[in-house]
DNA sequence: TCCTGTCATACCTGCCAGGTATCACCGCGT
DNA sequence: ACGCGGTGATACCTGGCAGGTATGACAGGA
């Protein structure tokens, strides 16, 4: 029963993803002819068929779709061990180096906290070196999968924690930002049904992977343009107490009575060992 | 940035367990010189020093431990690829095959729960074909990861679902188990520190991935074991409330009120996308 | 009907994984 | 001190296989 080769994995998932051996195999930097047999190879020893070539194109059978998803989680797996000994390169002591700890962070999400935990850390005896991160929201998991990230501060109900160890920091509640002059601006509560139903307001939309949820609302790309929209009183948004930070003078913040409250995690790898990581974790749980 | 081959995460591996390079070439069915090579190219690449090579065997370095652990997690994620492949096979509906679903149990818990979950499941429309794997506690986790299950049942606190998806089934107290005619037999409660205080009947252990933690009780390897030296008044056991259905009439099984409560789960890797799976979850939940 | 775009096949070649033989080194016994 | 056993490293060779080029088989569209 021998096992998978990366190189195997890298060429699945290149073609499923493309759905064309030519063009898979230039995003490979290979010819076509040996990606086309090192497939049916890969068939032959699974004993299982991946694809159905059409003369059209291929489609996924199945058991492709199967090694698609797993596939990925392999190679990411894979990178990730890669990325993660090269970070942990020259330290020596066997038991607890204190390695570089790299932390995902949305960009310009729980400055607060951020700061804070930076500052307690570093003052803690043999702490390790922290070195932040900002991505977009979600981008971290992945970060964390594929190693590029060893730790990240994460909000939900917007992440997801499946699949890793996490503790909760802290929870807040969620506002909603109009244009000052908007008469819901004057009321004291408002409820999520209130500024969705508003007429002259659409909800603005933020991306989710990279592709934006159908509706009337502008689509935001960062938060000075959401600012800026709001503030020319084109759209409405609902955002986490602590964003009352970068508020501008044109804005007013409503609290709204039923939206999810927002719960800020410190999330890792579930079968992360690190005791620099310990440490971080240890030191944010207790701010 | 080159990818790490699954070849050179299993030298690696093979080394840092045997930390022996004649011993790791015996098990990977190969010479030793190749092998060596190998890792120095490893090495190189990685542009990392991995083992530290005292003229009397092989010490691993920081960077070393870290590939250990994330190679093996790499190792059993590309496992779990072809395992989940495999089993896959055959089917050919793109969107939602109805494969077969392996479900990890620990042998003989959980009677009750599996037999409605496995007949409520068959009656669904569409249902996919179980296999039961019927396993030690600590293997379950192992199994799902390296692809050898795709499903199990669970019991917090025993088990970590750390890095998996998981939903609450059920919840239950803890009797302690004692000869029937022991003194403490006829109280109406205990607590742990009761049983663990019994000069005669020293607490049963179990074994946690394949070792025994230290201490005067007996070393448990089954079931019936434990039923039989209990019952000679040889020691005590703490067990969850279902585990009633298997006492002997010369048991007794008294409350404890300050054991944990044991919490049966059914648990799946995080990442996991199959359809049929999501029809066994809900089935559980609905029970 | 030919042309175009698809994946598969045939055949060749160079590289590298792996084997054998051997070395360099250290600890330990006598 | 000296040889001996056991460690990992080195030198050198070879076969298999990954990858390239050229081409085939086949379907659909103008």
């Amino acid at each position: 029963m021998d096992t998978l080769e990366t190189r195997e994995l890298r060429y699945f998932v290149a073609i499923a993803e493309e759905l064309h051996f030519g063009r898979a195999a230039e995003r490979l930097g290979m010819a076509q002819p040996p990606l086309s047999r090192a497939i049916q190879q890969l068939e032959r020893r699974l004993g299982v068929c991946l694809l159905q070539r059409n003369r059209r194109g291929v489609r996924l059978t199945g058991a492709g779709e199967v090694l698609l998803h797993e596939g990925r989680a392999a190679l990411d797996a894979t990178a990730a061990a890669a990325r993660r000994t090269r970070r942990a390169g020259g330290s020596d002591s066997p038991g607890g180096p204190r390695g570089r700890l790299v932390l995902a962070v949305k960009a310009a999400a729980s400055h607060e906290l951020l700061r804070k935990l930076l500052d307690a850390y570093a003052a803690e005896p043999g702490s390790a070196e922290i070195e932040v991160l900002p991505c977009g929201i979600c981008e971290q998991e992945e970060l964390l999968r594929d190693g590029r990230a060893d730790v990240a501060l994460m909000h939900t109900p917007w992440n997801s924690l499946a699949g890793f160890d996490s503790e909760a920091l802290t929870t807040e509640g969620q506002v909603a930002v109009l244009p000052a002059g908007h008469p819901l601006a004057a009321r004291e509560t408002l409820s999520l049904a209130d500024v969705r139903d508003v007429p002259d307001l659409p909800l603005a939309r933020w991306p989710t992977h990279g592709t934006y949820a159908p509706g009337p609302g502008p689509e935001i790309h960062n938060q000075t343009q959401l600012a800026q929209l709001i503030a020319l009183g084109r759209t409405v948004a609902v955002v986490p107490d602590s964003a009352r930070s970068w508020l501008w003078a044109e804005h007013t913040a409503v609290p709204l009575t039923d939206a999810p409250p927002v719960v800020t995690h410190i999330v890792w790898p579930a079968h992360s060992r690190s005791l620099a990581l310990a440490g971080l974790v240890r030191t944010a749980t207790r701010l």
